[in-house]
DNA sequence: CAATCCTTTGGTAGCGCTGTCAATATCAGT
DNA sequence: ACTGATATTGACAGCGCTACCAAAGGATTG
């Protein structure tokens, strides 16, 4: 005897089989594949389990069947409230399902995250939920060789591991550009925090479009390392003002640093949008009630959760999607920060 | 032959003791307790496990060790700020140790977190942490019951289920109110959503330093059911200035509430603090950059969630807190939004 | 009525790891 | 050299569940 005898009052498989007048497998069945049981039995280990208040064992079920009911979820923060968004959607979506999260926070850094990836993939999940499209080659290589599906979420690119939801950066950062353009601005400034590969397409973006309008200066555009806060928004936008006192409006990677900038402009008494025009992007809650309404190019952050957690239920289910791909788009909300110049 | 048979590049435990050239055992006694194995042995082990690249089965740890790895963490919201900064804490404390966490939402509801709290028990977690001190008695009992540490969060109480972490939201509630009648406001209205415990604790806060003044009015009081936004601070605001035009100064049940308010404020080009105090509850980052700069109650929140993870390891370490309940207590960060008044 | 099929149920044998205890090696003290 | 104590190691069994196969029961057919 390896080991103390089990307490007499756990409730097992097979205690609910025994009350049930079956045997454990059939017991078994009736959680895995109820439909699989006659209907009397089905009953009866209904009745026995929640008699007993059984609770299976998912230490013993994984072992047992080679895989987790677990999502792995791989996302570069927790502070960002651009992922809390992302991170609502997933959990909702997975609500009331047999699957659970395991969330793990790269913290920007490729190699944290193939790290987690190997721990992860150990586990065999059910599904993997990724953030962006810089992995690593070896992270690559890891994800391509397994079994289990995998969601790309926050961007599109065009080769995905497996599927992948999300938006271009790059465009939506277009966008929102020609927006300020078409409102006849003309000497835009960028501001970018933390620099992570998003932000930097949405530089790109803001590069394209104002070089296509021959307007491209690159002594507008100030971004650092350092993480984003609304504090950083008025030290970049400060920064930005000192660097090219004549700029007419600012786009800022993300609403924090717009509201930053909101504030800094109200600081120096500069009225938005007359003196200083400002968009941000993501269009947090607070972006649509500031004062001025502060413009944003909106992105449908819970959305891609949700699906992201509904596609990986699906492909598990054998429903693949008919398009690995799906864009999410965005839509440039337009507010007083950004009213016609003049 | 129940089961197809094993991958032969599958590395198991077997294998890496193989190529150690020892047992099992003392293969699985390296990644247990290193300190009871020769040094010859535990090099041989370790080698071994990096040239397969062993990951261990944690299904099959659990199962045969009856327990796992897992920290439980149950919070009312995934949205709310506070909680992010929390679950950083969380994070960054266990980063590195073997524990993980399995986090769940209970929407502010506690016969959810009753039902979650089931769930995560029959998984034999290494530790539990829980949000607030309002449980339902079933859901105590539950938790008494139980082998594990749990750490209560967010709030202080008479009576910790096992160890408790946080701070009073009612003195917290009456200091921010002291602060204000020191700075020579009278007529102070409160500003609540969402309603949870919490929030109701630092109302009756509020209510007690008003009353402690004399100057107690319920008509002064605007709270609603409503998750909390910026937005709704505003309508917030409006409907207390509508109920009592009479207003010098308002407290915010939280600092979405306070952005809402003094964006308000602006709209309506009341000047603040001239005309209007705001002092908000939490101090988020943004707090300190507005313009004006707002006074709000400062909590740990990161700090909360960190220890809370330290104190659970501790405690499963065997080294108990000498004091069980943890008081991390709270600042009020004075700013131009309560500046003295006249 | 036998042959065939499909549905429903059960038996067997592990999944990969660790708790318990026993066995062996090592060492200090007499 | 011998005893007892301590450090290391190994054998065994089993954690609770499910994959696989086989068998039994019932329906259908020629």
């Amino acid at each position: 005897m390896g080991r103390k005898c089990a307490k007499p009052d756990k409730i097992r498989l097979t205690e609910v089989a025994k009350l049930a007048g079956v045997s454990p497998i059939t017991a078994s069945r009736f959680f895995r594949n109820p439909d699989a049981l006659s209907v009397g039995k089905r009953a009866r280990v209904e009745s026995a389990a929640n008699e007993l208040g059984y609770v299976p064992n998912l230490a013993a079920r994984a072992l047992a069947s080679q895989r987790t009911e677990v999502i792995g979820v791989l996302v570069p923060s927790l502070t960002n409230n651009v992922f809390s968004d992302v991170l609502r959607g997933i959990y909702d979506a997975l609500d009331g399902s047999p699957y659970s999260i395991q969330l793990a926070n790269t913290r920007y850094s490729i190699f944290q995250e193939e790290k987690l990836l190997r721990l992860f993939l150990a586990q065999k999940p059910t599904g993997l939920i990724v953030t962006g499209i810089n992995q690593t080659a070896e992270s690559r290589s890891i994800m391509e060789s397994v079994a289990c599906p995998i969601v790309q979420i926050m961007e599109i690119g065009p080769s995905p591991i497996d599927m992948m939801i999300g938006f271009s950066h790059y465009e939506a950062a277009k966008a929102g550009i020609s927006h300020l353009l078409e409102q006849g601005y003309r000497r835009i400034g960028f501001l970018g925090a933390r620099m992570d590969p998003r932000v930097q397409r949405r530089l790109e973006g803001y590069q394209a479009a104002m070089s296509d309008a021959a307007l491209f200066d690159p002594r507008r555009v100030v971004t650092t390392a350092t993480p984003s806060s609304v504090t950083l928004g008025g030290t970049l936008f400060a920064d930005l003002l000192a660097k090219a006192p004549d700029i007419e409006a600012v786009f800022c990677g993300n609403d924090d640093i717009a509201l930053g900038a909101l504030f800094e402009c109200q600081r120096r008494h500069m009225s938005v949008p007359e003196q200083m025009a400002i968009v941000g992007f993501n269009d947090l809650e607070f972006m649509s009630c500031a004062v001025p309404t502060l413009t944003s190019v909106r992105t449908n952050r819970y959305e891609m959760g949700r699906d992201a957690a509904m596609m990986v239920i699906e492909a598990v289910e054998g429903r693949r999607p008919e398009q690995p791909v799906v864009d999410l788009g965005f839509s440039v909300m337009k507010r007083q920060s950004s009213a016609r110049r003049n």
